[in-house]
DNA sequence: TCAGTACTTCAGTAGATTTTAAATTACTGA
DNA sequence: TCAGTAATTTAAAATCTACTGAAGTACTGA
């Protein structure tokens, strides 16, 4: 009766340990996070996180093995997605306990950022409160799939890649506030530095669409899907 | 500076991956969530969880690198509990994840109780509701520490081990409802059948303490704190 | 039918994890 | 000071994991 038990609890444990698994390694976590901003094709998640195709065929499938990431296979592509918005959620949870108890996370950070000078100090609820208003021109860097996948309202869709030869499309004499993937994606960081030395008054949101999202603030998403599905 | 780029990410991902990797491992799955019911010493925690205690001292160890637990030694004993309330939160949004996702841990469950007949079908709102309107004796299971760190409001403590010899103190024509420390946990369970076989009307409440609180509900604790830390 | 592309699987290796038993450390009370 | 207890550390074996390059599969378009 006692090891009944035994078994029913380890079998429990063991089903939760899956997800710890899943999570448990780095390059498998920014699939996570990648696939946080919209679904991807295997090869443009493995350009993206700098690893092989065959070992991020192999990290997908861990994943999907743990049920959070869905395939789904359209002529030569296949495209994967959170398998439901539960994991990112969950992820973020994660990312937030990290940021809480790893005084290692805010280290690193702080010195990257230190390191691109200035970019820290940035009042972020004043911030919000002018992005909410629509006092500034607020800019999605991402690439525009992901832009399309879901994006602030009124965000203009300028991926890092143009924004130099786009600069003609920005209004000269308001603020620019530019966000990306979230407070460690670097494409918002690198959008600032440009436009700040091209004399623009420019900042960066830290949040990315899911954090927006989780604060209860309105996200857009275009008609058209963007994962190619049919 | 692409490069700069990615060695930030990759030092961002593999901090996250500290946390995924401690959650990994069943065992210390089962240990957090032994924790979450309040702080324990070491044998304790080896004994619950069927452990030895050279390897649970280890896995505790790899809790604590993660900073999710912390420990304290006072006299020969070293007591272990959460670093943070924000960790059983975590760990409690993790088993919801794997709740909603494997199917596995939901047939699991099934076939556990099933094998113990007739324990699932419970109507879950309307045994709330009458835990909540204290219209029902609530006995709460678990040892007596536990019920010392955080106990529903006018619980009776009667821990699992006591319940036969203390079979007097319960009232005989009220409905009992027994809670343990959540839903996969057998104490309850044992309590219910062992119960009804004396013709009791007993129910089984699947929430613990941590998942009644976070329904917003009130927790109880005892002036003393069971740690034994002074 | 064939070449080319996207992806997956396989095999091998280097390295990490988990577990156990034995040795060690840190503390208490006699 | 010494025996006894709680916990940690060490060492070794068995088992997983991550990554690479090569081979295989599935589909497209010529």
């Amino acid at each position: 009766m006692a090891s009944r038990n035994r078994r029913f609890k380890t079998a429990i444990y063991e089903q939760f340990a899956r997800i710890g698994k899943a999570i448990s390694n780095p390059s498998r976590l920014e699939l996570l996070d990648l696939l946080c901003q919209g679904p991807r094709t295997v090869e443009a998640l493995a350009k993206e996180a700098g690893l092989g195709l065959a070992n991020t065929s192999q990290h997908l499938k861990a994943l999907r093995e743990a049920r959070l990431v869905e395939a789904e296979k359209a002529g030569l592509y296949v495209t994967y997605r959170l398998a439901d918005e539960q994991v990112c959620q969950f992820y973020r949870s994660l990312r937030s306990l990290a940021e809480a108890r790893l005084a290692e996370v805010g280290e690193i950070t702080r010195r990257f950022l230190e390191a691109r000078q200035g970019l820290q100090p940035v009042d972020r609820e004043q911030l919000l409160a002018k992005v909410r208003d629509g006092a500034v021109t607020v800019l999605d860097v991402r690439p525009l799939e992901e832009y399309a996948a879901g994006h602030l309202p009124g965000a203009l869709s300028v991926p890092l890649k143009e924004l130099e030869r786009r600069l003609a499309e920005l209004p000269q004499d308001r603020e620019i506030v530019a966000y990306c993937r979230g407070p460690y994606c670097v494409l918002a960081v690198e959008a600032v530095e440009m436009l700040r030395g091209r004399g623009y008054v420019a900042f960066r949101l830290e949040d990315g669409v899911a954090d927006w999202q989780a604060r209860g603030l309105p996200v857009v998403a275009d008609e058209r899907e963007t994962g190619r599905r049919d």
